[in-house]
DNA sequence: AACACCCCCTGTCGGC
DNA sequence: TGCCGACAGGGGGTGT
């Protein structure tokens, strides 16, 4: 589900309640999710003090003043619900307990964090905060889309010589962290490329970058800025971490939309789909070279 | 090194 | 109505 927007939106809505606050008591349902749980998982949180909430690509870290820092990733179906003191949700903990809630952090001031995760594609784990970015799961990630690594020139370079599909090289987060697999589709779409041309074929071999890769920028950060604006895309299982939902689904202009018209103007082609790397890409053959 | 392919798991939806 | 296959935002691991 939750790529980069999802992500950033389900951290500014946990943040108010997390950055400062006390973890007085975790309960984990379950050995593992997609891995199992870190040795001694809730003991080494409980009494800790939550000092900041940040999102490295699809990762969310909480440093602790343990001299820790758990580090959580939501898979395709992960989501964080909120209560507050003074919320339903809080005061009917237990009754309303849900089928796939794993986790859950009671917070000092009070507040209640729980993760639910229908397919446990998600994953929680615990690393030492210093040379966190040397962490196995940090090491090899590329940049920031919205930050200041990405741009024309250095996407040039990394796609210089690379005969994997545009879409594979955007999905690859060595090289940009965060895309998935709807905002990659959007981008294409909004920057005429096809997401089956070889990523080689849109950088210039020297000199200034190409036009393409400077439209690919722009394409990346401007969907990416438009669905963070709309709080993220709910297809099925995404929500805010206060439960409310996502809109920019609505604003997707060729994800899930096979058999529809191409929506740039004066195009008349039909968005298609295919697969590649065993997942949906969505299309328009015609204005899409 | 780079790429293709399969897997993890549960839920939902469309077709018959 | 029910059953069955296809498919879903993720990424890790293996084999070529």
């Amino acid at each position: 589900m939750p790529e980069l927007p999802e992500v950033e939106t389900v951290r500014c809505g946990l943040e108010p309640a997390l950055v400062g606050a006390r973890i007085d008591r975790v309960e984990q349902r379950r050995p593992d999710l997609r891995f199992p749980f870190p040795e001694r998982f809730v003991e080494r949180l409980q009494g800790a003090r939550i000092e900041t909430l940040s999102r490295r690509a699809k990762y969310m870290t909480a440093a602790l003043s343990t001299g820790e820092t758990l580090i959580m990733h939501l898979g395709m179906t992960g989501r964080f619900l909120l209560a507050g003191r003074k919320t339903a949700e809080f005061h009917r903990e237990g009754a309303r307990s849900e089928t796939h809630d794993h986790v859950v952090f009671h917070l000092d001031p009070e507040a209640l964090v729980t993760y639910n995760d229908a397919r446990r594609f998600g994953f929680m784990l615990l690393a030492d905060t210093a040379g966190l970015d040397c962490h196995p799961l940090f090491r090899d990630l590329g940049v920031e889309p919205l930050g200041n690594g990405l741009n024309a020139a250095w996407l040039n370079d990394a796609f210089r010589g690379k005969t994997a599909p545009l879409k594979a090289a955007l999905m690859d987060q060595r090289i940009v962290a965060g895309l998935g697999n709807i905002y990659v589709c959007e981008a294409l779409f909004r920057a005429g490329l096809s997401p089956r041309r070889a990523a080689g074929t849109i950088v210039r071999a020297r000199g200034t970058p190409s036009a393409r890769a400077e439209k690919l920028v722009v394409a990346i950060r401007q969907v990416l800025g438009e669905a963070i604006e709309a709080g993220g895309s709910t297809l099925r299982d995404y929500a805010h971490a206060d439960g409310s939902l996502g809109y920019f689904q609505h604003a997707f202009r060729v994800y899930d939309r096979e058999g529809e018209p191409c929506p740039r103007p004066g195009c008349s082609g039909t968005i298609a789909r295919i697969v590649q790397s065993n997942r949906s890409t969505f299309f328009c053959p015609v204005c899409q070279r």
